[in-house]
DNA sequence: GGCTCATTCAATCATTATATTGAATGATTA
DNA sequence: TAATCATTCAATATAATGATTGAATGAGCC
């Protein structure tokens, strides 16, 4: 069959690729993996599914090539395979964004709501950080944040962060984050601290995206 | 369901888009249309499908975005609804082929056989073009040359080839090409006039790339 | 070597996707 | 207004995918 069609064969193996991206729990799943790697157990643990169930999706887009493993004692450590795998994730949510009315209206009704106004640009937040301009929040949990985050950023988790906002300045601009462009954490982080009377934006994309544009990371 | 968890159906929208490309034939579909548009029974004809099984596909692509349609007469033509969706296929290929070890054994299997020369590039090719230097050979089919081409492109179909040589100089370079990376008919092309003693090489990208670079068509 | 434990496999059932057939739609056009 | 014809829908059968359960694997560790 694939000398037969190679044509049909690639797009098929092609079709491979787009399927392992085709369900909800597996982009999930890449989005956290794209903090950095991590277990079975613990990425089972972090959305909230069966672990044999986890270990499916994992060997899936393993297969497929989207994944890579390795073992580290008695578990096994799962990461994205190659950094083009976030070129295609990104590319997914654009396409998803603009032409998907079901997208669409996620978004308005949710995201745009709870941030009215613009998110800042990675290129701003690194010039008025330069300037000494701004604090950098960063709102994931603490293994996230330990894994690698943004220069000098001060790690609150979201849930504690009602419980901790002296650590934050209340007259300098706060730019919080979390792990991408649609983590919710960094939206809620947003809404409540501007609650609380402080300047906060939200940074357009998260760590990833960051180490991924080749910006320096702690 | 939307409201609850905003996170999760985002996720399920941009996972609805990855299923739509999640089938070699929508694939195949979707090179087609960057071509440029067409009518449900023309897209039927030339991927070989009945026409109530591509109609399927199309209107499925239709709902999750990547596709527009418009009436024209009594046919209702189909194109890419933005540009975006050639940049997500351009990703998913990148991935593709770095990642499955499925896609490199047919790439390496038969593609790379045909062309053992690198293929030349689009700002290589029109370096070449302006100094004079080379013929552009068009090998798609003439419906397609016809909606649009490379400027001064030459246009004989792959299965006119062989009869049409004389069409073709001797002594210059002949740069072919057709729908995309991974487009048979140039590297069918390159193989036919290679042996018969053309100086000729391929592009590494099709029609639509160009386009979409913003380089002059006709 | 044998025990432990994270991970994977295998089997099952429920759900969803796909291709095919033939009939229905609905915008043109005569 | 009725006929035409490309397209879409509906119904069906078949195949693929997803979640769950419990058992099997196999690398580490005593």
């Amino acid at each position: 069959m694939s000398s037969d069609n190679p044509k049909r064969a690639l797009f098929a193996g092609f079709a491979a690729v787009a399927k392992a991206l085709g369900h909800g729990h597996r982009l999930e799943i890449l989005e956290l993996l794209a903090q950095g790697e991590r277990s079975v157990e613990a990425v089972a643990d972090r959305v909230g599914l069966p672990v044999a169930n986890v270990s499916q999706h994992l060997r899936l887009m393993h297969r497929t090539g989207l994944l890579a493993s390795r073992r580290d004692g008695k578990r096994v450590v799962y990461r994205l395979s190659d950094p083009s795998v976030l070129d295609l994730t990104a590319a997914l949510r654009h396409v998803g964004e603009r032409q998907s009315a079901e997208v669409r209206d996620v978004i308005g009704g949710y995201f745009h709501q709870r941030d009215a106004l613009e998110p800042i640009s990675r290129k701003e937040l690194v010039q008025r950080f330069r300037d000494g301009l701004v604090t950098v929040l960063d709102v994931r949990p603490e293994d996230e944040y330990a894994v690698g985050h943004l220069p000098k950023a001060i790690n609150i988790p979201l849930r504690e962060l009602a419980r901790r906002l002296r650590e934050l300045p209340k007259n300098r601009e706060v730019v919080a984050y979390c792990r991408g462009p649609y983590c919710v954490l960094a939206f809620e982080a947003v809404a409540l601290l501007r609650g609380r009377g402080f300047k906060v934006r939200r940074l357009q994309d998260g760590y990833p995206e960051w180490k991924a544009a080749g910006l320096a990371v702690e």
